[in-house]
DNA sequence: TTGACATATTCCGATATGGGAATATAATAT
DNA sequence: ATATTATATTCCCATATCGGAATATGTCAA
């Protein structure tokens, strides 16, 4: 067996930078094919292919309007990635950083 | 150029689902390879290379204690994914779903 | 020193990737 | 019909997987 395909999920279609940066830069908005790669200055067919890896997990959705295509980010997608890593704030927080900086101070000044 | 190193960042080390379920196993706790490979009930190889590669991106940190090997996570690592996907969460949180119903009976009633 | 225990590493193979370049498809306008 | 615009797809290749099996390394105990 190889790596876990890109399309397989949503923590795999986003582990690739370019892929991250694509999600960032539509933000909430709607935008067509044409105004992503205006936006981030990469060449067409590279903005397809990621657009195209990011549908099939549905972190995008697409909307067809006379020649163009918009789409927009389906943040819901994002919610597992969230859910998974979140039990884990509380490890580095600052209400725990402050928790360990009295405790420090309590050993010192005993 | 191939796909992104699973030992890039931990985006990708995370993308692996084994690799979440094994730092979800550990949580909170140091643990010795033998105490992992029974909580997950893999082998002991696969256990040590998914570690080898969280221990690359710094997910996990390793301490030699006799001959075992005591592992734990560390969190702050995932700090960035959870900062990636935090700003989306107002996309899709029940709050904003509220709202949306709240509108949507107002224009009802109107 | 020899064995037992704990863990890491190597070798293997099938597989999916991302980028570049070229090209195909689709819809509109003239 | 034809040109133009908007977007998707194909073909190429170098590369890094993951799992399984076997084996190596390291450390303690008798």
């Amino acid at each position: 067996m190889a790596r876990t395909p890109t399309t397989f999920d949503p923590f795999n279609a986003v582990a690739e930078p370019k892929r991250r940066q694509l999600i960032q830069a539509m933000g909430a908005e709607e935008l067509s094919v044409n105004e992503i790669v205006e936006r981030l200055g990469w060449n067409q067919p590279s903005v397809s292919k990621h657009l195209g890896v990011l549908k099939q997990v549905e972190l995008v959705e697409e909307r067809r309007v006379g020649r163009r295509r918009l789409y927009r980010v389906n943040a819901e997608r994002l919610k597992p990635i969230f859910d998974w890593v979140t039990p884990f704030e509380r490890m580095w927080s600052e209400r725990f950083e402050r928790l360990d900086n009295v405790l420090e101070k309590m050993k010192k000044e005993k």
